[in-house]
DNA sequence: GTTGTAGGAGTACGTAGTACGCCTACAACG
DNA sequence: CGTTGTAGGCGTACTACGTACTCCTACAAC
């Protein structure tokens, strides 16, 4: 029948060791660190050790993400009006992201094929569609959480009111930029918790009105 | 008093050149392609020459950023009501990145040191300050649009909803992601057009409501 | 023990960015 | 029109990356 003439020696390391190691390589050096080799060093292994694990280094960055990402609690807060469901899980992200800011410009190219971001946006799409949202409306509410949460969180971790982004612009010749040299010191009065809760809120008001009418 | 011995040779290229010479090696092979050499190749000259004109790779790819946004019209649009002049000059920036699509994930890199996007930003507050606007709610409200606008640009041509991801979205295990799959199918019937405006006005629908308080 | 499979380590190759040094073209001066 | 100082242009070469390939070895079933 089935020819089981051996099983194969049993594998040493696990994609969660793996992705641990290079979070933390990541942690450590940023992303520029992020190398094949520092990975297998960090392991103690290899450098080719990880190809057994990984087909290339983009899979390890999707693993990467997958591990940041897989820590953002999934179930929908259904027992909560529906805005603060929303704030919830958006909320969820950018905490999650925060604990390792090196990952956010891994982000954008890893977003589609991470299980963790769909079980995400299936929390949405329930907290949404229990609000009443359907059809093409759902599909823009959806696609526009998903825009502002992405967008606002890359804001955040690479500066541009926020951080030290905001001194720079603060610092620029008052007479060709007045209004952002102005908004940016006025910026300094808004935490960045409010500066994203405060965009959400935005989207959430815009949101209601559409149930609404 | 100043020595002036010897002028020196003129300089063969300019920068705007080499900008152009780099954003048509990204059209044409992407941003995998966008090498020194690649670009020292399109120019004819050879891959150590660009070092007289960038400082290094990033530089260039600054550059490349440049030459696609300065082509924005960033003269605020005062002479409409307040929320089509936001309309409008988001809309600017999608279309000009839409023509070079290899440049969106430069974008969240090199977006603090653009001219082109203060002047923008610039424009932005101006509509936002006519209309109302001023202290935090005009930072929140500023922050809020370039989160959204830069995240959306970025789901658009990333795929997530729209694009090539739509189609994998489609095709997840239904009893998984039942709303997924639902609202992949129902998002063929959004223009990513239509996406992006959507979603703004979800935004300016949230902001009017901060003015009417 | 024997055997088949796959793990682990090391070597080596191609290509990227870029430091460095030579030669040369040019503008200002005599 | 020759001289001269400065910077441009080019080529070479170094380093680090990702990764293909080849050996050797550890293990589980017989």
């Amino acid at each position: 029948m089935y020819a089981v003439k051996a099983m194969p020696r049993p594998r040493s390391l696990t994609p969660a060791r793996l992705a641990d190691a290079a979070l933390a390589v990541l942690d450590r050096d940023g992303l520029a660190g992020l190398t094949m080799r520092a990975v297998g060093a960090q392991l103690g292994t290899s450098t080719m050790g990880l190809y057994r694990y990984v087909a290339d280094r983009d899979e390890l960055e999707a693993l990467v993400v997958e591990r940041v990402l897989d820590r953002v609690d999934t179930r929908p807060p259904l027992d909560v009006p529906w805005p603060d469901g929303v704030r919830e899980l958006a909320g969820r992200v950018r905490h999650a992201v925060g604990a390792h800011p090196a990952v956010v410009p891994l982000l954008p190219a890893h977003r589609h094929r991470s299980p963790a971001i769909l079980r995400w946006g299936e929390a949405v799409l329930a907290v949404l569609t229990r609000a009443g949202f359907t059809g093409t409306g759902r599909v823009v509410a959806f696609r526009a959480l998903l825009g502002y949460v992405v967008g606002a969180i890359q804001m955040e971790h690479l500066g541009a009111l926020a951080g030290p982004g905001t001194a720079a612009i603060a610092a620029l010749p008052r007479d060709e930029f007045p209004l952002l040299a102005e908004t940016a010191r006025d910026a300094g009065a808004v935490g960045p918790e409010d500066e994203f809760g405060g965009g959400l809120d935005l989207l959430l008001d815009g949101l209601a009105r559409r149930l609404d009418t």
